[in-house]
Formats: structure tokens, sequence, C-alpha cells
RNA sequence: GGGCGUGUAGCUCAGUUGGUUAGAGCGCGUCGCUGAUAACGACGAGGUCCCAGAUUCGAGUUCUGGCACGCCCA
């Protein structure tokens, strides 16, 4: 379709003061038509017969579309590939990629990371770093196996097993790429520069192999041990789960509550009370717990005379459950109490064993079980403040026995006493109730305690207690299954120190919650007892039970004897499509055997399990390389990472596993090992203090994703309503509520991520989340927010960019006439042009506005460095809002200016265009879209002699000379000067259209009179006044009061302030004022003898006097001269009449250029003669041919103060 | 129960080493501009800086103790 520009030609014969008409301005004018794309398909109108260097945009861009066209484009030119080529031999920035797993659907938090992810690379790389950013895809695990497990319709191992494991693993594998297309679409759309190409994949063979080169190397050295785990255990199902899986099973149930008694060995006649709630759990009793700081009462039971011992606290609440007295005799302390032997409240372990003692390592002998030990965890909020221990059955309790082991001699270490089967139920070593189900035992062993005199009490205990969430039926147990750990406590003092060099953002997580987490490191459990993971490389002796770890298929192959490896051979032959990567895979390596080395005629075979996925991730920082076995260049070169980004999460996940696993390997770690074990001879030694922190040095954690939505009250039964903008909210029936919180796929109160991009752009997004807060508060990802930074930034930025194109198409601004620019079209080489001149010899406001950019690079440079997106994007913000609010609407007659060849219009042009190029380099790593968009459109005058993309150019460096402190300074006075003034307007209700005769402004000192004399035709029109005065003699209009400078003051006159803050205030300001000014000081009598003050000490306030139309800033009063003239007043008149007339111009649908006839009918002599005497102005102004006092016929009548108006087009013109 | 974090305007958030008028954006209100125009600008109202104590001449900021919310771990 055609139509007329939006933005429209000036209209030709329109005066404009103060510098009367510009009828030379017509022949400039090109009347272009042009054409335009149905809306939303182009953010571009195209002229047909434009000849000049900027042709002007839409008003209103559609972001998505133009951010589709730049994706285009950057595939098409390989875009992201030539900022690394151009890098080439670059120092490098060390990015590492924090591997998500594929098997889910991205989500919105995802945009976050990737995001953050992104932008600091991109810096980097402009900066004149090389950073290769390699994807990787985290692959193995449970949640893949659950997934297979859902689309075959089965849940436990058992039935993984009837499936087969060869068929499981094989659609574990092909189920990892299932969102594969969304999270690559996701990708590219948010415009995350990252190799997907050569991701690197954690079930790759490579990279398995890397991990078991690890694992080795810690098997050597003696770190990966095989001991015992409590889980939670699912008896019938005969497996684990995982902390996610149990944390859905909770339900409340009543379990009996048992108060037992434990005979002491030396008292009999004395019972130690132990509470438990799980009396299944006692047959297995081996310590009783005690805390050695509390105080224990000796109490005697007045119905039994028996002697018992608890908690002195907890005696008058178990008086009470037992209705009888208990008499306190004595008290003791819990210290006293500890190692005190018991009788167990089972016999068979007891009697069995024999009751017996070990030798301890620091000397001496002690009872192996059965007596008191020291706990901390031990409290008196329930119970009896004496805690039964079955370290079989309760983390906690083990812990116990783990301590307890380590004080005996090797060799005689208490073992682990368990009578419960994997089955759950009780075996032979509690043969007298061999093949109960533990849950059902309670009762019996309740009867038993009790004809045995040792029940002293039970009752029912409501909690709630997990159940399986496959089988609703069956509660968990804890339970000990066998585990590999890895010794990471050895480690424990190494990843402090290790920590604590890693420039964490923000900082509290290095002394916070990772820091934390570290202080209390207990030994990694690594074995899983599934399927689809890293198989363990440990080989056992199946004759003497000798191990060894494998660090590579290869070196399997080539052991001796070495049989099975035809079980893959045939699984590929049969189904040649099998990646060779499963391999290394179960079942087919567990088939793989070979002659011991240990035991002739043994065969060595592979432990069963396969290791915790975390693991995987902590070792990507080798394994994406398969180092050691391949690319040593690339990891000695791309170790330690700069930089890496996660949310908080991770703590415990990736940052954890990665710190871990370095720690141990290279380094000051990388010595350590058990004695008699074999030296770490693969790994790299690197020199211990210089080297910290690895494998990251720094890392921003991300707070978590809030969502917010709208939620109809919802009546009861009925499904809540869930709306996701409050335009939506606001239409919908119904009384919304505004919600903030988790995003929920069942609730579906989040957009997808692509509905964003297709809404409002990815740039749109990325700003609001580099933008809006420090990125690790929880951001709230929600519609409105995301829309918000258009109108915020992109808009404004465009729309700057708009304005500039605008008028360099009409005055044919042609930047071309640079001729030795070079390819960043930098500052310097546009300089070549003959028309631009020395920023110093231009206007001040153009040397503001470059003071400004060259402030902004500054603080942009270094809050990035310190990996602080957030306030280089408040800089960033400053700027353009100086550039938008203040450059160009403070510009407007420069470019408006008739002489189009004028040097100061030049210097306009060539300021403004400087600066909106340097900005689009700033903002380019932020919003990469929109700048690559405004890069192509300022530099498509230069053809190919520019860079095809800002991407590929050097982020701006200040240039400390042309930063004019003062300039910056001076400039925010004078525009808190406008501001005041137009404040004080405001208050005297003048409205800015009613000219003023004179301003004065008053400020405390005069150092910056002169320089806003020289300024003041700035005021004047920003103000609409004839005249400003500038004075520091504030006389009549201003009181002054003068306070200490606190900061200076305080530490030198300390305790006596309040009294220098009160003589000040109560001294005559305007006295003191002239005191300092004539001597330079002022001198105070206090108490404690005279002070004198010189200016820096004290700060001279201005205050406003009642009266008068002021208004006040910090440093200056602004005072208007309120008097209206009949002549002001005529002005005022027809300025108003102008305004109405413009209105009516567009009501009307007038072209800019359509003329017209005014008509006013009115008896008001004063609006007669304003007509008369401002008629030039108003015709010209509004392009009037008549302006007649009466009426129009055929014109539309409106009412204005004072009369009525008609306009009508001239038509024919 | 433990650890960590957060609490500042109606909403979302800033606030550097303690310094005396606590800021921004949005929203709201009033006004302006009408040659950036389905834009834009100005001005304004709006605060017990969660509470209580302590340190200090001075606390949104430091310390102690609460309260509320969130996350992680038990």
């Amino acid at each position: 379709m055609l139509r007329r520009v939006p933005t429209r030609p000036r209209s030709p014969e329109k005066p404009r003061q103060p510098d009367g008409g510009r009828g030379n301005v017509l022949q400039r004018i090109k009347l272009c038509v042009v054409l335009t794309f149905p809306s939303h398909s182009s953010g571009y109108h195209v002229s047909a017969n434009s000849t000049a260097a900027f042709r002007a945009p839409a008003a209103s861009p559609h972001f998505p579309t133009l951010e589709e066209q730049v994706l285009a484009f950057w595939d098409q030119h390989s875009i992201y590939e030539q900022s690394l080529a151009r890098r080439a031999n670059a120092p490098t920035f060390v990015f590492y990629e924090g591997p998500p797993t594929a098997n889910g659907m991205p989500h919105p938090g995802h945009c976050l990371t990737r995001a953050i992810k992104d932008v600091f690379p991109r810096y980097k790389t402009m900066r004149g770093y090389r950073c290769e950013r390699k994807a990787g895809w985290d692959t193995h695990g449970l949640p893949v196996e659950v997934e297979v497990g859902k689309e075959l319709g089965i849940h436990s191992k058992e039935e993984i097993e009837a499936y087969g494991v060869e068929p499981f693993i094989q659609k574990c594998q092909s189920s990892v790429w299932r969102y594969m297309q969304e999270w690559q679409t996701l990708t590219r759309r948010l415009g995350f520069w990252v190799n997907l190409e050569e991701a690197y994949v954690t079930y790759h063979q490579s990279y398995v192999e890397s991990v078991w080169w690890s694992l080795k190397n810690l098997f050597d050295r003696g770190l990966l041990y095989q001991g015992h785990k409590i889980v939670w255990w699912w008896a019938q199902g005969g497996t684990a789960l995982s902390a996610g899986e149990v944390g859905q099973g909770y339900r409340e149930v009543a379990d009996p509550s048992v108060y037992v008694l434990f005979p002491l060995v030396d008292q009999p006649e004395r019972s130690l009370v132990v509470w438990t709630t799980t009396p299944w759990t006692l047959p297995s009793n081996m310590y009783a717990a005690v805390k050695p700081d509390l105080e224990y009462a000796v109490v005697k039971d007045s119905e039994t005379g028996q002697e018992l011992v608890l908690a002195a606290a907890l005696v008058e609440s178990l008086a009470g459950k037992l209705k009888r007295e208990l008499t306190v005799i004595e008290t003791i302390s819990g210290e006293s109490l500890v190692g005190q032997r018991y009788q167990p409240p089972f016999d068979d372990y007891h009697s069995r064993l024999n009751d017996p003692t070990g030798e301890l390592v620091a000397g001496g002998e002690e009872s192996l079980y059965w007596r008191v030990v020291a706990a901390d965890f031990v409290t008196t909020d329930s119970g009896s403040g004496l805690v039964h221990l079955a370290p079989a059955f309760g983390e906690i309790d083990y812990e116990v026995l783990v301590t307890e082991r380590t004080r005996f001699v090797d060799g005689q270490r208490p073992e682990l006493l368990c009578a419960v089967g994997p089955n759950g139920k009780f075996t032979d070593e509690f043969a007298s109730m061999k093949g109960v189900w533990v849950k059902e035992a309670d009762k019996t062993l309740t009867r038993t305690l009790r004809e045995s005199g040792r029940l002293l009490h039970l009752e029912q205990y409501l909690h709630d207690y997990p159940f399986c969430w496959r089988a609703d039926d069956d509660p968990l147990i804890q339970y000990p299954r066998e585990s590999w750990f890895i010794r990471t406590t050895k480690f424990r003092d190494l990843m402090l120190k290790n920590n604590s060099k890693i420039g964490w953002q923000p900082e509290h997580i290095r002394d916070g919650r990772f820091g934390n987490f570290l202080e209390s490191n207990v030994d990694w459990a690594l074995s899983r007892e599934r399927y689809w993971g890293t198989p363990l490389p440990i080989w056992v002796c199946q004759s003497t039970g000798r191990m060894e770890a494998i660090e590579s298929y290869e070196e399997l192959l080539a052991k001796p004897g070495v049989d099975g490896t035809q079980v893959w051979d045939n699984a590929k032959a049969a189904n040649p499509e099998l990646p060779d990567d499963l391999r290394v895979h179960k079942p087919y390596i567990d088939s793989v055997t070979y002659d011991s080395p240990f035991e002739s005629g043994a065969r060595m075979q592979r432990v069963s399990e396969v290791i915790d996925c975390w693991y995987d991730s902590g070792a990507m920082p080798f394994a994406q390389w398969g180092w050691p076995h391949q690319n040593d260049a690339q990891f000695q070169e791309q170790f330690p990472a700069d930089f890496i980004s996660e949310a908080i999460d991770q703590t415990r996940g990736w940052f954890y596993s990665q710190l871990a696993i370095s720690t141990m390997l290279f380094g000051e770690g990388a010595s350590i090992r058990e004695a008699g074990t074999k030296a770490n001879e693969l790994a790299p030694s690197r020199d211990s203090e210089s080297d910290y922190p690895h494998p990251f040095r720094n890392c921003i954690v991300l707070g978590l994703m809030l969502s917010q939505w709208y939620e109809s009250a919802g009546k009861e039964g009925q499904a809540k309503t869930v709306l996701l903008s409050e335009a939506e909210a606001d239409q919908a029936e119904g009384k919304f509520t505004k919600k903030t919180g988790k995003m929920s796929k069942s609730l579906r109160n989040y957009r997808s991520p692509s509905e964003i991009f297709d809404k409002y752009g990815a740039d749109a997004m990325r700003w609001y989340f580099f933008a809006n807060q420090a990125p690790w508060n929880s951001i709230i990802y929600a519609d409105q927010a995301i829309r918000d930074s258009i109108p915020e930034f992109l808009l404004r930025l465009w729309n700057t960019y708009s304005f500039f194109s605008i008028y360099a198409e009409i005055d044919g601004f042609d930047p071309t006439s640079a001729t030795d620019v070079d390819e960043q079209l930098s500052p310097a080489s546009l300089a070549s042009a003959p028309t631009y001149r020395p920023i110093s010899e231009r206007s001040e406001i153009d040397r503001w506005i470059h003071s400004e950019l060259h402030r902004t690079l500054a603080t942009v440079i270094n809050r990035m460095d310190a990996f602080d997106n957030y306030n280089a994007c408040q800089a960033i913000t400053n700027l353009l809002d100086g550039l938008s609010n203040w450059y160009v609407r403070r510009s407007r007659d420069r470019f408006w200016a008739p002489d189009s060849d004028s040097p100061d219009k030049h210097d306009a042009y060539w300021t403004l265009y400087e600066v909106m190029l340097e900005l689009t380099k700033v903002i380019a790593p932020f919003v990469p879209f929109l700048a690559d968009t405004l890069w192509q459109e300022l530099t498509a005058p230069f053809g190919d002699k520019a860079l095809k993309s800002v991407h590929l150019c050097d982020f701006p460096k200040p240039d400390a000379t042309r930063v004019d402190q003062k300039l910056s300074d001076s400039m925010r006075l004078l525009r808190e000067i406008a501001s005041m003034g137009r404040s004080a307007r405001a208050d005297a209700k003048l409205k800015v259209r009613l000219p003023l005769s004179k301003v004065e402004v008053i400020l405390t000192d005069d150092s910056a009179i002169d320089w806003l004399q020289s300024h003041d035709a700035l005021v004047r029109e920003e103000l609409n006044v004839k005249a400003v005065d500038y004075t520091t003699d504030g006389g009549d209009y201003v009181q002054y009061t003068i306070v200490p400078n606190f900061k200076r003051l305080g530490p030198k006159v300390g305790k006596n302030i309040p009294v220098v803050k009160k003589m000040l205030g109560e001294a005559d300001g305007n006295q003191l004022l002239t005191q300092l000014q004539t001597a330079g000081f002022v001198e105070l009598e206090l108490p404690s003898g005279p002070l004198k003050l010189d200016g820096e000490d004290i700060e001279v306030r201005l205050q406003a006097r009642e009266g008068w139309a002021a208004a006040q800033g910090s440093g200056c009063v602004v005072v208007l001269n309120t008097e209206v003239t009949p002549e002001l007043r005529r002005e005022g008149l027809a300025k108003d009449l102008i305004r109405g007339i413009q209105s009516q111009r567009k009501e009307l649908d007038c072209q800019y250029t359509d003329r017209i006839q005014v008509a006013i009918e009115t008896s008001d002599a004063e609006l007669q003669s304003a007509i008369e005497e401002h008629r030039t102005m108003i015709c010209g102004e509004t392009l009037a041919d008549e302006l007649v006092i009466g009426t129009l016929a055929n014109a539309q009548q409106v009412a204005i103060e004072g009369g009525e108006l008609y306009v009508a087009k001239v038509s024919g013109k």
C-alpha cells in the first residue's frame, strides 16, 4: 500500500521563534512517497526515491520481527564464528557451560541462566578476548530412567530387569535428545551464542573415559572406598529412593512411641530411659546417646522402686505420662553417663557376640557395643533425653558408628548390627521373629518388652512418615546399603581454601551457603544401583575380592584374557544404528571380564554400580575435552574457567562437584593419598598457591525465578482461573488477585519463553533480566515486567535513532564524507570528514554528551569487569536518558536550523552520530539484536567499508580527555534549575505557555555563575522567560542556614557536633555567610574553646522564603517574577490559541503541509488585540492562510477560552 | 530443628567505607508538547527503611534479640 511518510517533512513556511522564517527549508525537503509492508512484517519503510544516506524508520518497530531478521543475518554471515575468528590469537577468557539436561523442556529459568551466560562472553569478546563457548549436555541419571519408565509404563527395578537392561538403556540414550529441538530453538532465539555443534555430551565414550581416568586416579590413591550408606529404602520394590521421590510421599501416620528401660551393667537397679518411635529397630540397638552438657536426673519410680535416668527437664512430663510420682534423688551431667554400659533391650546380639571389647587407638580397651555415647543432636524437645541408636536405620545414628569406629584400632572395630534383610523382614540375626515385616513387628516387640519388664511407657504418636510414591501402602524404611564413597573429607580444608579465592557474586555465598556446606563436608556417596549412568570402572577379582580401576576402554581391551566384548559386537551387528558410545555402558561393559592379576585362574568382573551423575557434571572441566586421553592443549588452555554461572540450587550440585573434583585432582590436592598407595602420576602438578581458585574463578549465583499472575478468588469446588497479565485480569469477570510465587506447570502460571519472544522479543527479556535487579535476587518472570522494558529502554533508544535518521534524511547528512574511516567507524577515524570538527571546538552540549558518554564507558567497563551487569545497565540507562531527554531535546533547533551547511549543524550531526555508534557498541552484549539492527542502519552508508555486525567490533574505550567533570556537574545544575523553575511555575499555577519576564536563580556560591550565564538561553527557553539573573545574594527571597559538614567535622569535633549544629542553626545564617565570604571562615565559641570553621567545614543551605513563587533544590533556589504584564498576557493568549488551532488541525486530519483558514468569534478585547499583535506568529505556526475575527461556514466550531474557534482546511491545495 | 538469604513508596527494586532532604522505573494525579506524535516531556503526591534494644556526636547501613517470608538441608 502507498501512504505518506509518517515521519513527515516539515511544513515549509512555518516560521519558528526566535530565529524567524525558514522558507529555504522548503527546497531541501523531499516529499517522498514510501512503500510500507503490512504491519509487523518489517520495521522499515522503503523509500521509493530517496538518495539520502539514511532513511527514516517506522515509528513503532516490531522487535520480534527485527530479531528474526538479525538471526537470519547472523546465520547467513556466520557472525558468531567471525567474532571468534577475529580473536584467534587473543588472550583467552574461559567460560564453562554447566550442562543442562535436554530430556526436560526448557523453561523460563533457563532463559535467565542462558542470558547471563551470554552477556559476559559477548562483552569479553568485544573487549579483546577469545572466548570459546562449548555447549554441553547432561545426559545420565535417574530422571532419564524415570522418563523412560513412564513411557514404558514400568517403575521398579524388577520391571526394568524384566524388560531388559539392554533395550532400556538404548531407550535412555535416545530419550536424552527428546527436547533437543526446543533447547536449540530457545538457545538460538534468545541470542545465546554457544557452540552447539561441538557440545560435550556426558554419555559419549570420550567423556566417560575421562571420568574413568579421574576415578582410577582417586582409586589408586586410596580415596575411593566401600562403605554403608543409610538410604530411604523401598523394601517391597528392593530399591532406594532419591530425596525428591521421598519428599513426594510423606503423610501423617500414628506410630508407637515407646519409653524403654536399659539397665546399667554396673548398677542394675538403675536404668536408662530410652525413647524411640521405631520399636522394630530395638533388636539392632548399638548405643544410647546423651548430650554431654545436658543435666540428667536420677529419679525413683514410686511404683516400682526402680531408679530411672533421664533428662532433668523431662522428668515432669514423663511423670505426667506415667501418672505417678518420680522423685529426683540425684542430678548428674550427661558427660558422666558417657561410657556407661547397659543391657540391650533384646539379648540376641548380646549373647551371640558375647559383649566384645576392642583396643582403642588412644590405648586401652572399651566395649564395642551397648554403652552410652555423647551426641550433640540429642534434645529435650521430646522423649527422654536419651536416644536409642540403631546405626543401620538412621543416618545420624550411622555417623555415630563411623565416629566410634575411628576410635578403635583396625580389625577390632564395631560392626554394623542389622537384624533386618533388604526385604524389610527380620533375618536369622533375630531368629524369634524371622520373616516378619518390620512394620508389623512393633506390637509383638512391645509385648515382649512389657513381659520382660523393660517397657516403661507406650503411647501413640502422630507424625509425617514417607511412603513409596509408586505404591501408596508401602512405608519406606531407612536401610543400610553398600555404597562407594570418595574420601572428600580429606580435602575439606583444601576445598575451603580453594573456595576462599573464588569471586562469588553475591559474595555471601563464599562464607555463607557454600562455605558452610564445605565445612560440614561428608564423604561423597558416589555409587548408584541404577542402569543409565557412567559405569563405575572397578573390576573385582572373583576369587580374592581384590580390585583395580580401569581408565579407558582401550586399557580394558588390552587386559589378558579379555572376554565378553562380543556382547557389544553382536548388539552392534544386529543394530548398526547403535551409537558406539553405548559400549562403555551397562549392560555391555558388565560382560567384559579378564584374567585376574591377583590369582591365577580367577577372573576380573566389573562391580555393578553406576555413578552419581553429579560427578559427571563436575568432571566437565577436563572431560569436555576427553582429557587426558586427548586434547591436552585445549584442556591446558581452557583451565580454569574465568566465568561460570548457574542458579543457587547448584550450590550442592555443579558448584560443589566441580570444586571437589578439581581440588582432589589438580594442584595441591593431587599429591594427597592414603598411606601405601600409588602416587598420582597422571594429574598435572600445578603450583599449589598461585593456582587457586580452580576450576572456576568467578561465579554469578542466580536467584530463583518466580512468576507473577492473577488468580480468581475461585469458588469452592471450582478450578482457579489463572491469567497472566493485568489487562486480561481487568477485562475478565470476577475478582482477580495478584500473586507472586513459584512457577508451576500444573497451574500454568507463566508464559512460555516462545510466547514472550513472539510478543516482545528476546532483547526485551534480556534487558529486563540484566537491568532490573541484581541477578542473585529472585527475579519475577512476568508478562508485564518484560513488556515494560520496551518503552523504558528499547523504544527510547529506537526513537532517538529515529529522530536522528529523520533529520539526517532531510538534511542529507552523509557520514561517508569521512573517507578514512576504519571498519569500526571509530571516533578517531570519523575525524577524516571535512565537516567533522574537534570536540573541543563544538558547543557546550556536544562536549557535554561526549563527556557523559565517556564517563558511562568507564563505568560500564568497571562494572562489567566486576561481573556486575546490573549497575552497568544503570549507567547505560542514564546515558540514554541524557541523550534522549536532554541532548536531543535541547538540540532540536540545531537540527532544524535553516543552514544545512553551518558548522554548528554539522557538529550536531557528528555528535549524535558518533554517540549513537558508540552506544550501539556498548549495548551490543546486552541487547544483541537491537544493537545489530542499529549498527546496520547507522553504518549502511559505508557499505562494505564498515564491519557487517556490531558484534565484530571492539568495545569502546573511555577517553579521559573527553570527560569534563566540571561540565557534567554544571549541566546537572542547569537541568536542576530548569526543573526548579517548572516546579515553581506549577506551584504558582503559571503555565509554561505564559511567558514571564524574569527568573532569579540564587546559588550558594558563585563558582558556576559565569558558565550558567553563558547558557541562559537554554534556561530561558526551557522556562519561557525573557531573562534569567544569577546571584549568590538571595536578599529577600532566601533564608540561609548553615549546617556542619558532618562527614568532615565528625571526626574533628566528635561529641560537640550537636552543639556546633545548634549554634550554627541558631545564628543568623545570612550574617554567617557574609562573614564566611569576607573572612574566609567563621568562628564559634564552644564551651571547650573557640572553633574556626572554613568553607569546607560547613554547608550553606538555601530556603526559599514564604511569599515568593520559588522552588528550591539542593544547591539553588529559583524565584519567578510573577508579574504578568498585558504584553506577556497577550503573548500567552496567542500561544494558547496556537495550541487550540493545532489541535483542530489534528482533528481535521491535516497533513503537515495543508493550509487552513481560521476564524475566532470573540468579544474579548484582549484576545482580539493578542491576535492582531501576534498574527504573523499564529499564522506561521499553524499554516493559516486566513485569520479573522468572526465565524466560518462549514467549519468545526470549538470553544476556547474567551470565544469560539473555527478551523477549516483550505481546499484544492 | 539447623544454615543461608530477603524485608526500603501502591507495585518491582537500587542504596558503595555510618554523615543528617532515602532514590529509580512502573502505576497514580496534574500539567505540558503536538515537526520523535498510536510517541514524548515536566511536575507532584506517596516512606515509622519489619519490630525492639545496643554501639555512636550521628544508624536504612554496624551489633544483639525477635517477627514475617523464601530457599537449602535435616
